[in-house]
DNA sequence: AACTATTGATAAGT
DNA sequence: TACTTATCAATAGTT
């Protein structure tokens, strides 16, 4: 159908294969709709083009689970067998490194320590002595710009009170005038 | 295309529902094949008849689980049942306690500081005063059994010295007397 | 199940 | 990119 037969190989241009793909996607997508209208059947279709762009149908009188149960059923095929391990084995993973991590804060907490040699116990020592001049460190600077910020506030107070005596002297001399 | 049109709607008589379905179904599966070989394209067709039965295609270069991955990944729709998404679930709760773990291990090793306030300063002083008071007294502690094992182990040496000097000079008596 | 008149889909051209 | 059309393909009704 069109003006020449074409080979069912890969469209090798890639413009030309788009197009192509527009048209027979939508060509697929109306035959799934008449086949599920005239004979009553269920479809599901699903295609993905080369951009990764998912198109569908699901015929309206189910749901793409409900034809996947079926499929499941009538195939004895697992579909999502696979896909739970996969999600189970990626919690056991985290979970793993979870428990790491909880060891290394209680760890850095002082707590569950016993189970340490002497090598460990120096390491640990040094990274909380690390931690600690980090944290001294951030202090003082926060101590010092607390203190910057008193000591502005403090110039721009006596500054007001300058600029208000002053401002204040001459109103006086104003009112007197007046 | 046929030998006159017909309306899309439900074909009342059985036999030629079934005829049409199974001549249309193989329409459709061609169709499937030929736009995933020409346009490089992943498909799934999953029909169901009215019998219940299930023809299908997945095009050769993916799989069935692959194609419903990647319509979930591109409709953030879930397809598997309630156990799935638990299992989700889960994975987002542990993945935020592992980023809160985390930032509290970068917090005790004086890093990604900047943000917290003096009092959250305090409190992290603390807490890693209080880990090296135990890391240091574990130190001692082991320090003290290393040195006393140690003391044992001279005390053991000595009795066996002991104990061997008496032994040999028995040993000798014994072979002068043979 | 096979045939074929007819409609439908579409490849290439615009 | 969207429309047109010559041509090929699918299929409805018939046998």
């Amino acid at each position: 159908m069109g003006r020449c037969k074409i080979e069912v190989k890969r469209i090798e241009k890639s413009s030309n294969r788009q197009v192509t793909f527009l048209k027979r996607k939508n060509g697929i997508l109306k035959k799934a709709k008449e086949i599920s209208v005239l004979c009553d059947s269920q479809v599901s279709i699903i295609l993905s083009s080369e951009s990764g762009k998912i198109h569908e149908y699901i015929s309206p009188s189910t749901t793409l689970i409900d034809v996947l149960d079926r499929y499941q059923r009538a195939t004895r095929k697992t579909l999502w067998d696979a896909e739970l391990e996969s999600l189970s084995n990626e919690i056991d993973t985290i979970k793993k490194e979870n428990e790491n991590m909880e060891l290394q804060l209680r760890h850095l907490k002082g707590k569950n320590i016993t189970s340490l040699n002497f090598n460990e116990l120096m390491t640990l020592e040094d990274s909380l002595e690390n931690g600690l001049t980090g944290v001294r460190d951030k202090m003082k600077q926060v101590h010092r710009m607390v203190k910057r910020n008193g000591e502005i506030l403090e110039e721009q107070n006596k500054e007001l009170d300058l600029f208000l005596q002053q401002h204040m002297a001459v109103e006086d001399v104003g009112n007197m005038h007046a």
